[in-house]
DNA sequence: ATGATTTGACCATG
DNA sequence: CATGGTCAAATCAT
């Protein structure tokens, strides 16, 4: 049976199911590819097996955005079944008739809103800390918005984060696409010199991320299921790890610290083993890229002038 | 000077 | 009393 049919069939399944088979089905068959030892499949296996693993993930994460509602439970929504230690019930819901909305995102973004900080809290059983925005107009405008972000515990690659939103915002629309030059004092910014060290500036419009996020996804995947990889010429390296990552290199340099500001360690697939600083390039060209005119750009689509047969 | 963030203190709730 | 949410003075950046 052929190897495209094969991941097809997989990944035709639908749900989540299907998407499980899929991806054990493309993994399977990565790792049979890397045995046969050749330079070029190898690299671009390892490659794949890391980009894989990510679009998993974000693909969870855009289902939970998607729904907030729906049942079943969001993941973010219920803890995780293997958790060692039980944590104690859940504060009741305040009884103050505000709506809120949920959202699990693969990381903080822009929504293009502006947003005033007014506190951040340790959060008990937690290991980020959750902040705390209104709206800027809070009072100008009588703008009750407010939201509060929190990175979500566990090794999430890339790390996600449960922002909350309660009121409509009133104030300026969603400008597109938002971005901010990083200054040699916003950087000092971002690493904690000065004032204790601020947040993570949100650069990214949030509907844009979530299109690139499927964008990617499928060309990623596409790539796959036609056997090709394509890579930068710019490179003229052989096909190893590095001259792929070049192509993720791409991503603003002065954005990715941002995206990585988390304390986890270096990428890890959902197997537990350690993927290539690539790939974690990867994931801060995909949120990070594709925005602004002073920058490279990494368009979701490997802009490649070579590629070579990946299965035959 | 102005506005945003940090952070410890305080408040409300269960 | 424990905890999450908010306040506001101090601090920092522009």
């Amino acid at each position: 049976m052929q190897a495209q049919s094969r991941l097809a069939a997989a990944a035709s399944g639908g749900g989540g199911t299907g998407a499980v088979a899929f991806r054990h089905e493309l993994t399977t068959l990565l790792r049979v590819l890397r045995g046969q030892g050749q330079g070029q499949v190898e690299a671009t296996t390892t490659f794949i097996l890391g980009e894989v693993s990510r679009a998993f993930t974000v693909c969870l994460s855009i289902m939970a955005s998607a729904s907030p509602s729906a049942s079943p439970p969001q993941p973010d929504e219920t803890p995780p079944a293997d958790s060692a230690v039980s944590p104690p019930p859940p504060r009741a819901a305040r009884e103050d008739n505000v709506p809120r909305k949920r959202l699990l995102t693969a990381s903080p973004y822009d929504d293009g809103y502006q947003w005033r900080k007014y506190g951040q809290k340790k959060i008990n059983n937690t290991n980020f800390p959750r902040s705390y925005y209104r709206c800027s107009y809070h009072r100008e405008r009588r703008c009750p918005a407010q939201k509060h972000v929190q990175q979500r515990d566990g090794d999430d690659v890339p790390a996600l984060h449960v922002v909350v939103y309660t009121h409509e915002h009133t104030g300026r629309p969603p400008s597109f696409p938002t971005r901010r030059r990083t200054t040699p004092s916003s950087l000092r910014r971002l690493r904690g010199v000065g004032g204790g060290g601020l947040q993570p500036q949100f650069v990214d419009h949030r509907a844009a991320m979530e299109e690139r996020e499927r964008q990617v996804l499928v060309s990623s995947l596409a790539r796959v299921l036609q056997g090709r990889q394509c890579y930068d010429d710019d490179d003229d390296d052989d096909t190893d790890v590095a001259s792929l990552g070049a192509v993720h290199a791409r991503a603003p340099a002065a954005a990715a610290p941002v995206a990585a500001s988390s304390s986890s360690s270096g990428p890890v697939d959902a197997a537990g083993e350690e993927l290539d600083v690539m790939d974690y390039d990867m994931t801060d060209a995909l949120f990070w890229g594709p925005f602004g005119t002073d920058s490279n750009s990494y368009d979701g689509n490997l802009t490649s002038t070579r590629c070579f047969d990946l299965i035959n």
